[in-house]
DNA sequence: GCGCAATGATACGGAACCGAAACGGTTGTG
DNA sequence: CACAACCGTTTCGGTTCCGTATCATTGCGC
């Protein structure tokens, strides 16, 4: 566990969220950060529907994202050669990269706040 | 400062985004709730071009974000008395219960977190 | 009183996103 | 083999958001 006080915490997400809108970090929807973020945190396969489930969202919302996600180069898909109906969501050098930036960023913010 | 590693904070960001898009929380845009953070943890006076340069967003975005909270009763305009040109933003009771169940949310979700 | 600048709001065109419906391809079953 | 079920993608209509341009009001200096 991580003791964090409740003004700590959204001073946290107050700053973490200012320099995402003030372009310091790339500039992801709510819905693609926590699909990036659980393709990069949560172990794989990774599937469309079991990412729409996760997120409880409809699957072209995740095929979009991944659309969107995927012209950055921070996630790929692969056709699953097992079950062809299936695509698995595979990382990418470049979306790790983002996602340990990402981290470094909030565990900066972190080490600004008052105790 | 609060120490975070930066797994645990991906993790912790991972958590909160799927509660946020699960619907377990309600849904507000990145740059919605940087301004009601910022409104709510940072001291008076707010006005709307105060915002823009904080967030570096054009004024209508504040102006829009301002309709759409304020039909939320997260935060209300007022006009200020001593310029009327300026509009200042104020806090609201439903407004700060929303930020505190949000700051409830997440330190709730870092005591989940691996040490 | 006038001209100018500052304020926040409104209108406009465009981009991005949503869910529902539809579609084409693949796999499993009887 | 035919059909049902499943998959992910595409289409559709609607909503929300963006920046730019414009507007009405207010304040200030001359």
């Amino acid at each position: 566990m991580v003791a964090l006080r409740p003004l700590q915490a959204l001073r946290l997400w107050q700053q973490v969220c200012l320099a995402e809108v003030r372009n310091e970090m790339p500039d992801l929807s709510e819905r693609q950060l926590a699909i990036l973020l659980t393709v990069y945190l949560d172990p794989p396969p990774h599937t469309v529907r079991g990412l729409a489930e996760k997120l409880k969202v409809t699957k072209p919302v995740i095929t979009r994202a991944l659309d969107t996600m995927g012209a950055m180069r921070l996630l790929a898909r692969h056709r699953d050669e097992e079950d062809r109906r299936n695509v698995l969501i595979r990382r990418t050098v470049e979306g790790a990269l983002f996602v340990e930036r990402f981290g470094d960023t909030v565990v900066a913010k972190a080490g600004e706040l008052a105790p």
